[in-house]
DNA sequence: CGAGTGAGTGAACATGCGTACACTCAAATA
DNA sequence: TATTTGAGTGTACGCATGTTCACTCACTCG
């Protein structure tokens, strides 16, 4: 009855063996592409039997759209708290830089999910993460609008620049996540590239809204 | 003996096979991507008996890679034609839209396979694509080294620059593939994105290099 | 405490798969 | 013309898959 932290009732093993399972699926999605998997794989690798599969996900395409949206809201959170950090502001190159690459860091997993199965896989997963990064390059916008040059622009103008900026991200983000471990070299290296790229596409902001 | 059009001889009909047995691959592709074909399935779509497959590819994974090199020459003669054409250099960013969104309509096949496959499937062809790409960018370089504010930067900026330039075309390429035939007016709106980003981007590299 | 629920089991199935093998029979070659 | 070659065939195999069904038995709840 109570919901203590080494609970041991019946919802509580439930969402255990369910977590096991989208771990499961998380990790053999990783070598070989969430589309390549089979559910016995998952079964076997989560440590259950395939029939109690059944108990969690009706299909393979709904555990695909429960790791979806574990995986945005990690990178929902990124978002937040980069916002709630005031050096974002006075200098969001580096800020974002930094960010981005210590939190896809953490979390290599769900951004490699993201990043491999947005272009591939099933349609059900594919079309999940594409209206995910639609809302995510929304909030961006939000957040880039009060920045100095770009408070005049049309909110299409934003929504493209948004984008721009989001595309690189996600790019950026895979490499890292291809990243063997113990590069560090190689993390300062990609940190320096995204940091100089978003530079060169801010500097295309200062010009466009001075352009017109 | 000949070598006249309408050939006849063994060599001829295999190679008219092998070009069906890619075909058939490339058209389930574009509905199932290529990592989740089967051999039988391929076999079966191009008119021939699963064993048969073996006289022209030793596995899927070969056949993969003609269909990465096959893809790749398309891209090329597109970039080659972009190099000849005298509008580039006079408008390079009008020029460079108007060319993708054409060539892209014209070799959707290809163009979907590549951006389809570049993230996923099979580690081969991946790898193959990920090659391809980066010898694309470098060609692109040389181009972008003879722009006026380009001139005199590092090379390594170029190539940066020549990156941002790919991966959004190819970006946009997706959504030519993606889009629906009879909707030229998505195609406007298409070019028109293309047309602004790039604009932003390049605006980007002028203010770059009269800081830098 | 005693009945009922439901997470997890284990056997069974039809199906599609990759590949091995022995084959045919027209075209190429000598 | 007689022989060789090799593209395409047909059968057969063992294996992994998704899903079904009847089951157990620990936990929940009246």
């Amino acid at each position: 009855m109570t919901d203590s932290a080494l609970e041991t009732t019946r919802a509580a093993q439930k969402e255990r063996t369910r977590q096991s399972i989208m771990d499961a699926a998380l990790r053999l999605s990783h070598e070989q592409g969430f589309a390549q998997i089979s559910l016995r794989q998952v079964a076997r690798e989560a440590g259950v039997v395939p029939t109690a599969f059944y108990r969690h996900f009706e299909s393979m395409d709904q555990l695909g759209l429960a790791l979806v949206e574990q995986s945005f809201s990690t990178l929902r959170r990124m978002i937040r708290d980069a916002q709630r950090d005031p050096d974002t502001f006075a200098n969001i190159i580096d800020a974002s830089a930094e960010i981005l690459v210590r939190v896809v860091k953490q979390n290599k997993e769900h951004f490699g999910f993201v990043a491999r199965e947005r272009n591939s896989g099933s349609d059900v997963v594919r079309l999940a993460i594409h209206r995910e990064l639609e809302l995510f390059i929304a909030e961006l916008s939000v957040v880039l609008v009060r920045l100095p040059h770009i408070g005049s622009w049309s909110s299409d103008d934003v929504r493209l620049a948004a984008g721009l900026f989001v595309r690189n991200m996600v790019y950026r983000a895979e490499q890292v996540v291809a990243m063997p471990d113990g590069r560090t070299d190689r993390e300062e290296e990609i940190k320096d590239k995204a940091r100089r790229e978003m530079r060169m596409i801010v500097l295309g902001f200062e010009k466009w809204s001075s352009d017109g």
